[in-house]
DNA sequence: AAATGATTCAACCGCTCTAAG
DNA sequence: CCTTAGAGCGGTTGAATCATT
C-alpha cells in the first residue's frame, strides 16, 4: 500500500512563489501561527501543497531568517560540524541562526565541497586524500601498494591537475606552445616519460606512509607525514589550526591525551553521544566570537583554511608545481 | 552582442520518524 | 501493536543568473 499524496497534485500550483503568495502565506502564519500545515494553503486562500507551503515558509519568509554570504566563522562551523555530524544539515543548521539546512546544504555542494577538494581535503571524511590513500594501503600487500597508487591518479585525478596546475598553468601553456610540434595539453609529452619517476615517487610516498611512526614534521601542512603518522591526531590538529583552533581532541575526546585513533571516531556520529551536544555547543560559542572586528576577520579570511599549503604524496612542494608530480 | 557553459539556490521528491487513534 | 497522517529530512532537479568565449 502506497502512501497517499500529502495534496492533489493537479489542484496545487508549482514552481516559483509569486509575492502576492508570499504575502497570503506570510500573513496567515503571522495571524494563526505554523500548527497544521495541510489546512494551512486552504486556508490561506493558496493553491498549494501543505509541504509547498512549509518549504516556502523555512526557507525563505521566516522572519529571523539571515540573506547573504555565509561568513567566515559560518563557513568554518559547518566544515567542523560536517566533520562531526555528517549530512545532517538540519542540526548543523541549528548550530548557525538564520540559516536554514536547505541554505548549509546547498552552500555545502556548491561551495565547501570544493574549497575542501581543492586543498586536497576529502569532503566525506574530512581527512587528506594523500591520508586516505595511506591508510588503504595499510590493508594491502606491497603489489598491491603500487596499483593503488596507479588507481589513485586516475580516481583524483582532477584534483591533483587542479593543485598541480593552478599556479604554473599559464607558463606551461607559454612553454608548450612556444615548442614545435607540441600537443595542446601541457601534460601529453611530460606524462610519457616521466610516468616511471611518478609512479615510483607514489609507490615510495605510500610505502613511507605505511611504514614511519607518528612525526609530524612542523614545517609543513597536509603533508604525507600526516599519512605517514596513521594517526589522525595528526592530521586533525593539523587540519584543526588551519581551521581557527578546532581541536578534535578534547572536547571529543575522553581524556587529554587522544589516542591514535581518536580523531578518526570523534570525525562520526558515535562523537555525538552523551553530553558531548553540550560540548560541541560551548566549542561554538567559543567560536563565534561576536567581538570580532571586522579587520581581524579579513585578516583571518586571508589565512583562512583553505590557504594551506597542501602538499601531497610526500613530495617536495616544487615537485608538485611540476606537472606531473 | 550572442552563444555557451558553469554556478547558484529555490523548490520538489521520496523517504523516515513520530505521535495519535 | 498496527495503521495512518503530519512533519521533517536529505538528495536531486531545473530555472535563473553569472561568467567566459
Amino acid at each position: 500500500m502506497g502512501r497517499i499524496p500529502c495534496c492533489e497534485k493537479e489542484s496545487v500550483k508549482r514552481g516559483q512563489w509569486t509575492p502576492e503568495e508570499d504575502n497570503k502565506l506570510s500573513s496567515y502564519i503571522a495571524q494563526h501561527g505554523t500548527r497544521n500545515w495541510r489546512l494551512i494553503p486552504k486556508n490561506a486562500g493558496l493553491q498549494r501543497c501543505g509541504k509547498s507551503c512549509r518549504l516556502r515558509w523555512t526557507n525563505y519568509l521566516r522572519p529571523d531568517l539571515k540573506r547573504g554570504q555565509f561568513s567566515d566563522v559560518e563557513e568554518q562551523t559547518i566544515v567542523k560540524l560536517h566533520s562531526v555530524l555528517g549530512n545532517r544539515w538540519s542540526v548543523i543548521a541549528a548550530q548557525l541562526p538564520g540559516r536554514t539546512d536547505n541554505d548549509v546544504k546547498n552552500y555545502w555542494n556548491t561551495k565547501l565541497k570544493k574549497k575542501l577538494t581543492g586543498v586536497g581535503i576529502d569532503p566525506v571524511t574530512h581527512k587528506p586524500f594523500s591520508h586516505l590513500m595511506a591508510e588503504i594501503a595499510t590493508t594491502l600487500a606491497p603489489p598491491q601498494v603500487a596499483h593503488l597508487a596507479e588507481a589513485a591518479l586516475g580516481c583524483f585525478k582532477d584534483e591533483m591537475l587542479h593543485l598541480l596546475t593552478k599556479k604554473r598553468i599559464d607558463f606551461q601553456l607559454q612553454q608548450t606552445n612556444a615548442a614545435p610540434g607540441n600537443s595542446a595539453s601541457p601534460y601529453v609529452d611530460v606524462k610519457h616519460d616521466e610516468n616511471e619517476d611518478t609512479m615510483e615517487k607514489i609507490k615510495l610516498g605510500l610505502s613511507r606512509a605505511m611504514q614511519e611512526p607518528g612525526v609530524q614534521p612542523h614545517n609543513k601542512t597536509w603533508d604525507s607525514a600526516l599519512a605517514s603518522s596513521m594517526n589522525f591526531v595528526g592530521s586533525c590538529s593539523r587540519y584543526s589550526a588551519s581551521i581557527n583552533g578546532f581541536q578534535c581532541g578534547p572536547p571529543f575526546g575522553n581524556d587529554g591525551e587522544s589516542s591514535p585513533w581518536s580523531q578518526n571516531m570523534c570525525t562520526r556520529s558515535t562523537c555525538m553521544e552523551g553530553d558531548e551536544q553540550g560540548q560541541l555547543h560551548e566549542k561554538l560559542e567559543d567560536d563565534n566570537n561576536p567581538q570580532e572586528s571586522v579587520g581581524a576577520k579579513e585578516n583571518r579570511e586571508r589565512s583562512s583554511m583553505f590557504s594551506t599549503n597542501c602538499v601531497l604524496w610526500d613530495l617536495p612542494s616544487d615537485d608538485l608545481m611540476n606537472p606531473m608530480v
